[in-house]
DNA sequence: TCTGGGGTCCTAGGACCC
DNA sequence: TCTGGGGTCCTAGGACCC
């Protein structure tokens, strides 16, 4: 029987990365990606970490090294990011047989039986970087968890130029750098779990290795078991090379300020629905409920907190945009109290099923294909003329809240008047 | 002043049933 | 006096991921 061996792409600094394609002067610059609302960074350049700005942190925190180090920040361009994304994802379909999208900037893929994966690997990274200019590196190893691994060394050691395959290293040479790694760098142990297998004992990775799979079972669970299984090259867990059905949706944003009218509540539900709808016709699924929520800022101790949720069950399952609406109005006014000072809302559609197991309203077949062709209309309008051109009317009566979003780039390869453009003068066209 | 958004999986505990 | 045991389902909360 073949082995199974499993290789991990993984882009580096993603976002970074996006953004220095279109814009050469963010090379060799400290660089960081701001979240929604220019809130924290979620993204980091080499030179960025280099500067001691760690993942996740409070933009304002940092933001006085902008003048003292050349800082640049600039707001996150998810429309470019996810273009970019699925020509990667593209390029490594056309090179292994069989691929897991595992999130924007990773793929496991499936190495087994492959007689040179290391050279392979070789090849797709130098294909990435030429057709797209976006680094990545490569870890190979036996199981998911371990080609996590290596990919972490393969990032952190340039010395093997951005392919490691732990196979290719003897028993001892993998104890070896297990010993100098924190337990904290395996796949799925995060800081509270770090902070618990420290208390027995189990610093590195090498400890975590070691470790008795069963008993630790019994101690903490099984997904840790797993993880050590996995760490010992005993695979648990499969390459899901067909998505994984969704099972729910989550449209949620912050607010910049903060919000206590009900009005302008209305007004980001409103439209975190229609983009949810949006979200559920694109992937063919529907959803039996709606539930609206919004909360207090956490942080703001000295503020009462309030956390609302409502659900609102819907007739039939659906994924029509003006029933979702109306749900969603209904769900606001049970779960709004005045007095608070809201900072976040959001829909979430739970227990998310295909379309085509739908039962139709039997007491209305009629108007629900007419529905459906209104929703496909509506589609169709808005991605021929730009998001929001034709919205319903419900949502245009309300207070708008605006979200912060000073440092985007532009939409390079989603929108004609933002496409990316070249000029240059004559003299150099005459030399072509 | 200023702290993201979108997911998954597991577990414990309660309700309920026979 | 004395109050079972085993199963399922649901939900909330915790932990993790990118």
């Amino acid at each position: 029987m073949n082995t199974s061996l499993i290789g991990l792409i993984d882009l580096n600094n993603f976002y970074v990365s996006c953004e220095r394609v279109f814009d050469p002067k963010l090379w060799g610059r400290p660089v960081v990606v701001l979240s929604n609302n220019d809130g924290a960074c979620v993204a980091r350049s080499q030179e960025a970490k280099a500067l001691g700005i760690a993942m996740g942190v409070p933009w304002f925190q940092v933001a006085p090294l902008q003048h003292s180090h050349g800082l640049i920040a600039l707001s996150s361009n998810y429309a470019l990011y996810g273009r970019l994304s699925q020509r990667i994802a593209a390029i490594i379909r056309s090179h292994v047989p069989q691929q897991e999208i595992y999130s924007i900037d990773e793929s496991f893929v499936d190495l087994s039986g492959i007689a040179d994966p290391n050279t392979l690997a070789t090849q797709l990274r130098q294909k990435i970087l030429d057709w797209t200019h976006i680094p990545s590196c490569i870890g190979i190893a036996t199981t998911k968890t371990r080609a996590k691994l290596a990919n972490h060394i393969a990032k952190t050691h340039p010395e093997f130029q951005g392919v490691f395959n732990l196979e290719s290293c003897t028993p001892q040479w993998q104890e070896n750098i297990f010993r100098h790694m924190d337990v904290q760098e395996v796949w799925g142990i995060g800081r509270r779990m770090a902070k618990r297998l420290q208390n027995l004992g189990i610093h590195s990775v090498f400890d975590l290795y070691k470790a008795n799979p069963h008993e630790l079972h019994h101690q903490i669970g099984v997904v840790l078991a797993r993880t050590i299984l996995e760490l010992q090259g005993k695979p648990c867990l499969n390459l899901h090379t067909q998505p994984v059905p969704q099972q729910q949706m989550v449209v949620s944003r912050s607010f910049s300020g903060l919000v206590t009218h009900i009005n302008e509540l209305k007004s980001a539900l409103l439209q975190h629905t229609c983009r949810a709808a949006e979200k559920l016709r694109q992937r063919g699924l529907v959803t039996p409920a709606l539930i609206v929520f919004a909360h207090t800022h956490p942080f703001r101790t000295q503020d009462p907190q309030y956390h609302g949720h409502c659900m609102v069950p819907l007739v039939t399952p659906s994924q029509d945009t003006l029933q979702l609406v109306q749900a969603a109005v209904q769900g606001l006014k049970q779960m709004y109290r005045p007095g608070y000072r809201y900072k976040k809302a959001g829909v979430m559609l739970p227990d998310l099923r295909p379309c085509h197991e739908q039962q139709s309203d039997w007491l209305d077949p009629g108007t629900s294909c007419q529905r459906q062709s209104l929703m496909q209309t509506l589609d169709q309008i808005n991605q021929r003329f730009g998001q929001k051109t034709l919205v319903p009317a419900s949502t245009l009566n309300t207070r708008r809240v605006a979200m912060r979003r000073d440092r985007c780039s532009p939409n390079y390869m989603g929108k004609w008047d933002e496409i990316f453009s070249v000029s240059c003068d004559q003299d150099f066209l005459r030399t072509w």
